[in-house]
DNA sequence: GCAAAAGTGTTCAATGTACACCCATGC
DNA sequence: GCATGGGTGTACATTGAACACTTTTGC
């Protein structure tokens, strides 16, 4: 019943962050084979000692030098050939960051030629099956968010109702009516309203809110059919 | 970055049926170290050119001889501690099986000593982070109750609505309003009605049901809040 | 005829959806 | 004063929730 111990762990990784009210995804460009040259998400290798989920948070910090993020797993794909010459398998996360927190690091070995984030919507082709994982992240994020007040973790702290609006429309890829989201947002109680409003732009400030972190617990059924 | 190779990885598969109206689980005990007659999840070693899925397919085969079930890949458990003496990363799945299609099968080696059903909410103690697994399987069965036909996979092929409500309330755990629950899944459209009606009580004969499965394509938010 | 489960509708509340105009600011 | 994005309310439709009595059968 025991097999041939030759199974590698990885976990991949994929990152969202919004950018002007884009959906990015972190890719990483491959410096080696195989795949060489290709984007893709990244990744590493599962220590012995450690568990999933911090191999994941470390992987997210040797890239992005961001803690305290949201990270989730997400599914784990073992197909024998996914990976050409060995058999890998990856247990995929989600993560979301905050992009006004963040700053890039390409590692200091060979085998990474860039990092870079892309909009969601308009991918280079990724090596390995990546872009399944993508698709099934993305899924996911958007099934997140209609019961889940997970957009604040990609929002800085304060933002705009407009901004978040902006952030609800990346992700579903749809348009949502102003009012009805404004009415919505605001009857779930989530947010703390700012006597402050933005001043950089040449039209009229907009007020500023942040996320109210205790009215969380004990929810269901947040945001549904916005 | 290449860590020493002997991660261990296995499928464990939570498979659920519905016995007289009641939510169960298949357990097998242990019949060797570590965890010698405790009750666990059935499970397996993972070969090196199978895929995950069909692993999970090959293990519950093994329990179970039942082939074409509903299988869903559920979370990947890898803490390190959670296997005394080794590090296994277990793939979780949750299968749902018709109970009326089934024959258990010990296996003939000496690992296991007894194989059954157990009630889902009258459990013995489980071994490994196996409680954890059956919480998680739990949770997400529920979850996919509320949106998703999956009760079906549950019942034999023709059932009655009363069967259908205590599969429900079996699962939820909760009591349902029946002209509710009736008026539900008949607007859902994914019942077929048929002419016949069960005969051996000695109460008025229930009309039978069957599921529809043509309808299921394309539909979203099924079964929202019964 | 009675016990036991099957079957059936209506009212009310809450939630979602569609939709158009005035406001505050910088230039 | 005008261009630009910020901000607001109402009417209607849909969905969910509460609730009690009649029907059919075997004994």
């Amino acid at each position: 019943m025991f097999e041939q111990k030759t199974h590698e762990v990885t976990v991949d990784t994929v990152i969202f962050t919004i950018r002007k009210n884009t959906l990015k995804v972190l890719l990483i460009q491959r410096g080696h084979e195989p795949f060489k040259d290709r984007w893709a998400i990244p990744g590493g290798f599962v220590g012995l000692s450690e568990n999933l989920d911090e191999a994941a948070k470390r992987v997210l910090f040797e890239k992005t030098h961001v803690k305290d993020v949201y990270l989730e797993q997400l599914y784990t794909f073992g197909n024998p050939g996914r990976y050409p010459s060995a058999r890998v398998i990856t247990v995929s996360y989600v993560a979301l960051i905050r992009s006004d927190e963040l700053e890039l690091h390409a590692q200091e070995g060979l085998n990474i030629q860039q990092i870079n984030w892309h909009p969601v919507y308009k991918l280079p082709e990724l090596a390995f099956d990546h872009k399944d994982i993508l698709n099934y992240a993305i899924k996911r994020l958007r099934a997140r968010l209609e019961y889940t007040p997970i957009a604040f973790q990609l929002l800085p702290k304060k933002f705009t109702l407009t901004e978040l609006q902006r952030t609800y429309e990346s992700i579903l890829d749809t348009e949502l009516d102003k009012r009805n989201f404004r009415k919505k947002m605001i009857s779930l109680g989530i947010l703390k309203e700012y006597d402050e409003f933005t001043k950089e732009s040449s039209k009229r400030p907009a007020r500023l809110y942040g996320f109210n972190e205790e009215s969380i617990e004990g929810r269901k059924g947040l945001m549904t059919a916005i």
